[in-house]
Order: C-alpha cells, then sequence, then structure tokens
DNA sequence: TTTTGAGTTGTTCGA
DNA sequence: GTCGAACAACTCAAA
C-alpha cells in the first residue's frame, strides 16, 4: 500500500525528514502539495511557490516521481486522497502557524478512525516550543536567553541527506501548476523578481555556499548597509523550506571550523537564524499575535487612520529618500534590506502613527519572504507591543538612519532614480537643497520627488505624546 | 521566595 | 566634534 508524503512548508528533497521517513517504509510514495484555499497568500508569495513548485516537481520529476497538486481545504484533501489512492500511512512535516496547527489536530484522529497512520516530523525548526523552555518550565519572552538556551543545545542533529531512490506510486489525477494562476499577474510586475530571485532547493543550497564562502566573513559589521551585499537573502528560501535551519546551522559551524576569521560572521549570522526560531516559538505560544498586540495596553493606542499617508508609505512617495528607497525595492524586487524594514515600519508606526497591522498587511503582499511569525513579530516589536520590544521612545531618525548606514547614498540612487544625481550632501534631505543643486540634478520638488509628508521632528514628538498616554497600562 | 542584572538594531540634549 | 545621560518603568530569567 502507498504511502502519501504531503508537502508543505519543505519544498526540498534533502534533510526532508518526512520524506526520508517515508522512503524508509519501503513502499510506494505518492508526492502531494495543497493549495489551501484558507490561505490567502500575497502576490509575491504566489510568484514564489510557482517557482518553487516547478523546481520541487522537476527535483522529483528526476527520481521518477510525479508531484501532485490539488487544491482546497487541506482537512479535505488529505484523508480523501488517502482513500483514493488506498495509502496506508500520511507523512509530513509540521508548521506552526495557527491555521496549520488546527488543522494537524483534526487531521490526525481523522485519519486514524479511517485506519491510515498519520506521522509527522519536525523539519522547520532547530528545537521545537516543546523542547526549549525557562527553568521554570514556560516559554521564553526575551530574545537573549532563548538564544543562550537554543545555543547550548548545539550541536543539532546532522542534516538528512536527500533520498537517492524514491518509489513512485502509481499516478493519481491532479491539477497542472498552470491553471492555478499564481503567476498570472496583469499588469506583469514580476520582472523585477524574475531578475532577482530564482526559487528551488538548488539554488537555496548555492546562495548559502556563495554566502558562507564570501560575505560571511564581514557579515557582523556589513550587514546594517543596505546597499552592501553582505547578508544571505536566504530568507525566502527558507520560509518555503527550500533549505531548512539544521543545514544552514551545520554549513555554518563548518564554516567557522575551516575559517576562523569567519567566527564572528557566523555567530551573528546564527543569531538571526535564531530570530526565526525566536518568532516561530513566539507565534506557537501566543497565536493571538497575528491580530493583537502582545502587550495588551497597545490595543488601546491611538492609532490614525490616514489612507493618502498609507499610500504614500505603500508606493515610496513619503519625501524620505531611505524610507521611499525600501519600499521601492519592496515593490520591485519582492524583498527589503532588514536595516531599511526597521526604518520603514518605524516611520509607518511612529511617523504616520498608522496601526502596524496595516504594514505587516502590505509586506505579506509584497514580500517573497512573508513569513507570519516573523513578520507579526517584527512589525510588534517595531511598534513597542511585542514580546522583547523596542522602547516606546526608539523613533528612528530617517535622515540620522541614512546618513548613517547609507553614507553614499548608493542604496537610494538605485531605488530612486529620480534623486540619482543628487548631491551625496543632500541626498537624506532632499528638502535642504538649494535650488541649483535641485536643478543640477533634475529634481523639481513635489513633482519628480515629494516634500516630506510629515516633519519628522514634530511626528516625533507627537508620537511620545501618544505613546505616554498608554503607558503602564 | 527574593533579589538582581539585563533587555537586537536609537535620538536628543547639554556639557 | 564628542560624550554621557536621560528618555520609564517593567518584566524576565536565573541565581
Amino acid at each position: 500500500m502507498p504511502v502519501i508524503l504531503w508537502f508543505r512548508q519543505d519544498l526540498r528533497l534533502a534533510d526532508n525528514p518526512a520524506l526520508t521517513a517515508a522512503v524508509e517504509t519501503g513502499e510506494e510514495i505518492i508526492a502531494l502539495y495543497i493549495l489551501d484555499t484558507d490561505n490567502t497568500l500575497g502576490g509575491a508569495s504566489r510568484w514564489w511557490l510557482h517557482g518553487s513548485l516547478e523546481a520541487l516537481a522537476a527535483d522529483l520529476g528526476r527520481r521518477g516521481v510525479t508531484l501532485t497538486l490539488r487544491r482546497g481545504r487541506a482537512t479535505d484533501i488529505v484523508p480523501a486522497l488517502a482513500r483514493e489512492a488506498k495509502a496506508s500511512a500520511v507523512f509530513w512535516n509540521r508548521c506552526y502557524d495557527p491555521v496549520a496547527i488546527a488543522d494537524d489536530e483534526k487531521l490526525a484522529p481523522a485519519l486514524a478512525a479511517s485506519g491510515v497512520s498519520a506521522r509527522s516530523f519536525n523539519g522547520a525548526l532547530l528545537l521545537e516550543p516543546s523542547e526549549l523552555k525557562t527553568d521554570s518550565g514556560g516559554p521564553f519572552k526575551v530574545f537573549t536567553p532563548f538564544w543562550r538556551a537554543l545555543a547550548a543545545q548545539a550541536p543539532f542533529d546532522a542534516p538528512l541527506p536527500a533520498p537517492k531512490k524514491i518509489r513512485a506510486g502509481s499516478p493519481v489525477p491532479s491539477d497542472r501548476l498552470a491553471s492555478w494562476g499564481l503567476r498570472s499577474a496583469k499588469p506583469d510586475w514580476a520582472a523585477g523578481l524574475r531578475e532577482t530571485w530564482k526559487p528551488g532547493e538548488t539554488e537555496a543550497a548555492a546562495r548559502l555556499t556563495r554566502f558562507l564562502d564570501g560575505p560571511v566573513s564581514l557579515y557582523a559589521e556589513a550587514r546594517d548597509y543596505p546597499a552592501v551585499a553582505a547578508t544571505s537573502r536566504l530568507s525566502p528560501h527558507l520560509h518555503f523550506g527550500e533549505i531548512s535551519p539544521r543545514q544552514i546551522w551545520a554549513a555554518a559551524e563548518a564554516a567557522r571550523h575551516a575559517m576562523p576569521r569567519t567566527a564572528n560572521g557566523v555567530e551573528a549570522f546564527l543569531r538571526e537564524l535564531a530570530w526565526r526560531e525566536f518568532s516561530i516559538h513566539l507565534l506557537h505560544h501566543w497565536p493571538g499575535i497575528v491580530e493583537h498586540a502582545w502587550k495588551p495596553a497597545f490595543d488601546e493606542f491611538p492609532w490614525v487612520e490616514d489612507e493618502t499617508h498609507l499610500r504614500a508609505w505603500r508606493k515610496g512617495l513619503t519625501g524620505y529618500p531611505i524610507v521611499d528607497a525600501g519600499m521601492r525595492e519592496l515593490w520591485t524586487t519582492g524583498y527589503m534590506h532588514n536595516r531599511v524594514r526597521m526604518i520603514a515600519a518605524s516611520f509607518l508606526v511612529k511617523d504616520l502613527l498608522i496601526h502596524w497591522r496595516h504594514g505587516a498587511e502590505w509586506f505579506e503582499d509584497t514580500l517573497v519572504d512573508a513569513d507570519l511569525a516573523n513578520n507579526r513579530g517584527g512589525w510588534q516589536w517595531v511598534a513597542g507591543s511585542g514580546a522583547d520590544a523596542a522602547p516606546y521612545f526608539r523613533v528612528f531618525n530617517p535622515v540620522l538612519q541614512g546618513e548613517k548606514f547609507d553614507a553614499d547614498g548608493d542604496y537610494i540612487r538605485r531605488h530612486v532614480p529620480e534623486l540619482a544625481r543628487l548631491d551625496r550632501r543632500f541626498i537624506h534631505r532632499p528638502w535642504e537643497a538649494p535650488p541649483s543643486v535641485l536643478a543640477d540634478a533634475g529634481i523639481v520638488p513635489g513633482e519628480t520627488y515629494p516634500a516630506p509628508i510629515v516633519d519628522h521632528a514634530r511626528a516625533r514628538q507627537r508620537a511620545l505624546a501618544a505613546f505616554a498616554k498608554i503607558k503602564g497600562n
């Protein structure tokens, strides 16, 4: 009797515990992916998913296995396919968002009732939420102790190799990937994504190797400079499970061992990997953080509804170059450098006083690495409402941040072409440039590039006053 | 049980 | 130009 391997956010063959276990049964395997109708994916995520499934299907195809595509509710599709294919078991790697957890809790007994065994595995985390607790038995709420506790449990299980041979089950009816319309965007906005990214397990591994061969040695210092290619850019690959944190941890440790000069960079990089784990742990223990402030007092915060400001922010037309560069990088490439994410997020939440949920939703629609746990956690961190959040008085100054982390304005010139010829002295504050300088750069304020939509100094005062209202309550 | 040091990423002001 | 303090108070995690 065949067994079903249900692919979810683990679109890879290597270090895939569910796949390895399924292969080890010796039975024929039916590989399944479900496009869940309850999961509204953002446009950039849909674009990525298409490519990732294409790559997975090709990798499976080389082993003679067909990837079966179905659309619907996982809780309906999995038992139905098990009956249809007379499968004896279903294998999958666990996901940790609230919908997936609820599905798992329904599926296991439903399958058991029809005599199908269900086996789930950890393919997405170094340690699962149940495996990492404080001394008093509760979940961590502060990153640094979480990180210490996590690192203390290294080394983690060695990554599993991709199965050499997979016994293919008889084909069952499948949707065609194209029929899902994941890339049927009109107008075609995905040109920048195509130039920037290549979804799939092969590219994920190659990207990791390239990063560990070079940029990682500078990572600790250079990762904050958005014009410098010092980050791994593995986040979308990680989100879709084209690579696992165990693979990354093991490879990074190997690099540190082989090249001691990379030690600082590796340490900082693994810390960032641990932030992903921390976010997922938080989401697992407090699923309410998707919609509500983790600190309840913040649900009383006097957020401002301002559609005009929100639209200017989304389009990268705030008049603050570093914010606009970030928002345009996001729109054109499906990605934003981490430092700039903080600046742009702080601007929305603190300068414009717009609810972090609006920002989170826009990011989820436009980021190729959109990840519920990371994204919601990150936005709440910036807003000050999250676990281990930034203090309320930490308001990023977009001019100072720009001058500090993009001193020459290279990042801005790349993404805001109308400012490309502006002298570096004014690249972060074009409103202060003399008319002759603006003329030389071909800039007409208010026409080719907007004046600042708010005055930062005043916006900061307004934010501090607003945050004072909810303090201590 | 109580105590204690610490907590991703900042800015401004005044000396 | 540089530097330290203030910006709040609270909660966490471990001793």
